[in-house]
DNA sequence: TAGGTATTTTAGTTATTGCTTAAATAATGT
DNA sequence: ACATTATTTAAGCAATAACTAAAATACCTA
């Protein structure tokens, strides 16, 4: 037992069980959807992402002019993205046009959806 | 200009100015929504909000027993989370209900809701 | 082959994050 | 008032993140 268990009134070793149980069945696509959302929670990623979806693709300079950016950092930036599988890369001569990837394009779309519905409550 | 240019056929100034007007439109809805993913991006926070969505309220011990962490670790997460909007405070006697709240609810569940069907292509 | 362009990689710096420990608040019961 | 419990806060530290600058790679064209 990592840290001293509260004496509450609610919740016993068998809801805290149960709680656990099902925790670990989703872990998995939990721990995947975290390392998607760690990405596209960056300010800079998250306008790449928008714009990908936008235009379908767009080379390195593209995105370094669109947001006025180090092409050295931009560079960076897609690497983990790609590293993380949400866009995919495709060489044409020395100009490398990324896209979002086929397998996670659906869910940065719901994702971006929720940027222009969800009337985004400020915080605090 | 912050960096070189590239000298490449696609893409002109009038483009590059396109979809920077398209982005500007759209950014403190990025933004926004940047800050709520960068929440949900954590491993044990996106576990606690899981847990939260699940058993529609929570105490801190309670989070702490089941993801058996340090009750400060998880009373900070729970803070972060409360800062960003995600979550609400509901204080009865001298434990702390947190569940999750109404404005960012919708989200939260859509985002969960990926965890679960989308089948979390691995990275790499 | 040489020179230029697009991109990536490396190294270094600074800022942020997540955790631990310990102390501080706050509410409850004796 | 005092001890106990639930939670928060503060301080410190190790790990990570994002950016800059410089060097390395890859491709194209003359």
């Amino acid at each position: 037992m990592i840290s001293s268990s509260c004496i509450r009134v609610f919740a016993d070793t068998a809801y805290i069980e149960q709680c656990q149980q099902r925790l670990a069945s989703v872990e998995p696509g939990l721990a995947a959807l975290a390392a998607v959302l760690s990405l596209a929670g960056n300010r800079v990623r998250l306008q790449m992402l928008f714009l990908l979806a936008q235009e379908q693709q767009l080379c390195v300079c593209d995105l370094a002019d669109v947001l006025q950016m180090n092409v050295s950092a931009i560079s960076q930036h897609l690497r983990k993205l790609k590293d993380g599988g949400v866009i995919q890369a495709r060489k044409v001569g020395q100009t490398v046009f990324y896209s979002l990837s086929a397998a996670q394009q659906p869910l940065i779309h719901s994702l971006l959806a929720a940027a222009s519905t969800s009337h985004a409550t400020s915080a605090r």
